[in-house]
DNA sequence: CTGAAAGCGCTTACAG
DNA sequence: CTGAAAGCGCTTACAG
C-alpha cells in the first residue's frame, strides 16, 4: 500500500489543474461535465481521499462540535449525546466529548485550538468568566447559569416538578417530602424551588432532606425518614437515581412502595420503567434535547443562523408508573 | 476581538523568527534561554494560540481518536468511554465518538479523512473485510471479531459465566436457565458456549431460552419461563438488562426473588447494586477496560510502541447481592 | 542556537 | 469552464 492519493495526483491522472479537481469534487457543477467524468475517474483509479486537515486548514474550519459534560460515565448523558452525535454525523460533523472541568482548564492553559467549530455545554457549573472567554459559539443544553449569558436549552424543571407534586396531592397526599438534588447545581436549586413553590400553591405541606441526585443520597434519605416521627407518606426525589436508592433502602427496610410510601422520581432513566414497583417520574426528552440543541448550533454554524438569543423551554410530562398510589386516609 | 494571533505574529513581537517561535514552544530546551523568554513573552502579549490544523496537517496527524459502539446510548458504554477520554485528555488527544454502523457506511463512501489517528472499535458484527480495510491502528474492545484480525482487549466470557453456575451450583441449584444473548452478537455466543460448557463441567441440568440482552427480552423470559411445568429455580441472564428485565416480570407475577427463584446478571452495571432486590452479577472492569484499551493505542499512536498481536483477555468477577439464595430442599 | 525556505494538501479569488 | 498562483499556519531538514 503506497502513500495516499493527493489532489495532485487525481489532477496528475485526470490531464487537469488541482483547481479543477477540487471544484469537481465540491462544487460539480461549475465544472464541464466531460471534465467531471475524467476528474471522477481519476479518483477512482487513484483511490483518493480528501485530506481533512488540510480543508479545514484552508477553510478555518473544524467540522466538529465539542459536547462537554460533567461526567461523561453518568448514564443520563449518554442518550443525550447519542442524539447529538447522529445529528451532527449525518451533516458531516465530526463529535469530540470531554469532561467539562478538565476540558476547561486545558482550555484554560493551553487556549482554543480550532479544533472544534462550537460547543454543546452541559455543564452550569464552571467560572462563568471562563466560558464567556471562549471563543466559539455555544449552547447550553440541559444545566444552565444565567451568568454564562448562552442561548440554551432544557425542560422547564419548575414547571416539571409541579407536575410531580400535583400527582401525589392528587392522589391525596398532604405530606410531601423532596430529596433535594444538591444545591450547588442548577438543576438541584430549581427542582428545590420548583418544589416549594407548587406545595404553596397547592396548599398541602413541603419537607426537605439534602441529596445529591446519587443513589446513596436517595439511600441515606431514606433511612433519615424512616426515624421521623411522623413519616410524611409521599416522596419527590430530584433525580432517578435518587429514588432508586431511596426505594432500594426502603425495601431492606422492609417498607412498601407504593403501600408504606410513594415515590416519585425525576428523569425517566431507562431502567425507571423495569424497576421494581416501576417508577413513577418526569420524563426528560432526551433524544429530543440532544436533537435541537444539535441543530440549532449546527445551523448557526453552516448556515450561518443566528442562534436563539435565550434560553428555551421545553416541555416535559410525568409519567405515572407503579411507585406511587392513593394516600392511607 | 481582532482576529487570532498566528506564529508569524509572535515572531515578529518577539524579532525572531516563526522557526524559532515553533521551537520554544515545542522544543524549549533547543533555544536559547533569553530568546526564549523573549518568545513566552511575545506569547502572552499576543495571546497567540496554536491552530491545530496547521499542525496537523504539517506532521500528518490528528492527534484524536475515534471510538465506535454499535449503539453510543447505552448505558453500558459510557464508563467505558469516559475512562477512555481520561487518558486520551490526559495524553493531549482528542476523542471522537461515532455510531459504528453509521461511521462505517460513512467510511464506505467517503473514506478515510484523517481526521482520527486511531480507532477503538467496541463492535463485532460489522463487515471485516471492510474493518480490514480500514488504513489506520485499531484495538477491538469488549465484543470482538476474529475475522478483524486485530488486537482487543475483552474480559475472559467463558470463564466468567463458569463463576456464574459455579455460584448458582454452589448454592444447591441442579437445573439453571440460560436467558441467552442474541446469538449474533459474539458476546451472546460465548456466554452460550461457556454456559453449556460450565453446566457440563459440574454437572448440573442446563436450559436455554433465546434473548437479546434487553429489558424486555428478559421480561418475556420470565413469562415464558413461569409457564414451565418444573420450573428451574435458578437463572443466569446473559446480562444485567435482561436480568432486570427478567426481575420486574417476576415482580409483576408475584413470584419473588431469590425466595423463588435465583437471578444471576452480567455487566455489573450502576443500578445492579441498588436494584430490588441487589442484583448477583458478572461484573466488568469498565473502566479498567477503556483505559487499557485507549493506553495502548496510544502508545502505539505516539511512542509506535506495537499494537498486542492477540486478544487479551482480563479477568471478571462475581459480585454476590442479595437475587441468589440457597435452593429450596 | 537561529533563520530562510520548503512543504504539508487543500481552496479560492483572479484572470482569461 | 479552467488554470496559475497565492495562502491557510504550522514544522523541520538544511545551512550557517
Amino acid at each position: 500500500m503506497k502513500t495516499r492519493a493527493r489532489l495532485a495526483d487525481v489532477a496528475a491522472a485526470a490531464g487537469v489543474s488541482t483547481a479543477t479537481v477540487s471544484r469537481a469534487l465540491s462544487h460539480p457543477e461549475v465544472v464541464g461535465e466531460e471534465t467531471r467524468a475524467r476528474v471522477m475517474e481519476a479518483v477512482q483509479a487513484t483511490g483518493y481521499r480528501i485530506n481533512a486537515a488540510a480543508r479545514d486548514l484552508r477553510q478555518q474550519r473544524a467540522r466538529s462540535i465539542l459536547v462537554l459534560a460533567p461526567n461523561l460515565a453518568n448514564t443520563f448523558f449518554s442518550r443525550i449525546i447519542a442524539a447529538i452525535q447522529e445529528v451532527a454525523g449525518a451533516a458531516g460533523l465530526t463529535v469530540q466529548i470531554s469532561d467539562s472541568r478538565a476540558e476547561a482548564a486545558r482550555l484554560a492553559t493551553l487556549g482554543h485550538d480550532g479544533r472544534a467549530d462550537g460547543i454543546i455545554l452541559l455543564d452550569g457549573s464552571l467560572d462563568p468568566e471562563m466560558v464567556r472567554g471562549w471563543p466559539l459559539p455555544m449552547v447550553e443544553l440541559c444545566e444552565w447559569n444565567p451568568a454564562y449569558d448562552l442561548p440554551g436549552l432544557a425542560i422547564d424543571n419548575e414547571a416539571a416538578v409541579a407536575l410531580a407534586v400535583e400527582h401525589l396531592a392528587d392522589l391525596g397526599h398532604r405530606r410531601i417530602l423532596h430529596v433535594a438534588g444538591p444545591q450547588d447545581n442548577v438543576l438541584g436549586t430549581s427542582r428545590l424551588t420548583g418544589f416549594w413553590q407548587a406545595v404553596a400553591a397547592r396548599g398541602v405541606e413541603g419537607l426537605e432532606v439534602a441529596g445529591d441526585f446519587t443513589m446513596r443520597s436517595g439511600a441515606q434519605a431514606a433511612r433519615n425518614w424512616a426515624t421521623m416521627p411522623d413519616r410524611p407518606r409521599a416522596v419527590f426525589a430530584a433525580s432517578d437515581e435518587c429514588a432508586f436508592g431511596f426505594m432500594s433502602e426502603c425495601a431492606k427496610m422492609g417498607i412498601a412502595v407504593p403501600g408504606d410510601v410513594s415515590v416519585v422520581g425525576f428523569d425517566d432513566v431507562d431502567f425507571a420503567d423495569r424497576y421494581i414497583p416501576a417508577l413513577t417520574t418526569i420524563h426528560q426528552p432526551r433524544a429530543r434535547l440532544g436533537r435541537r440543541a444539535a441543530e440549532s448550533l449546527i445551523a448557526a454554524l453552516t448556515e450561518g443562523r443566528p442562534l436563539p438569543r435565550k434560553r428555551e423551554l421545553i416541555e416535559a410530562h410525568l409519567v405515572i408508573r407503579g411507585s406511587t398510589s392513593a394516600a392511607p386516609r
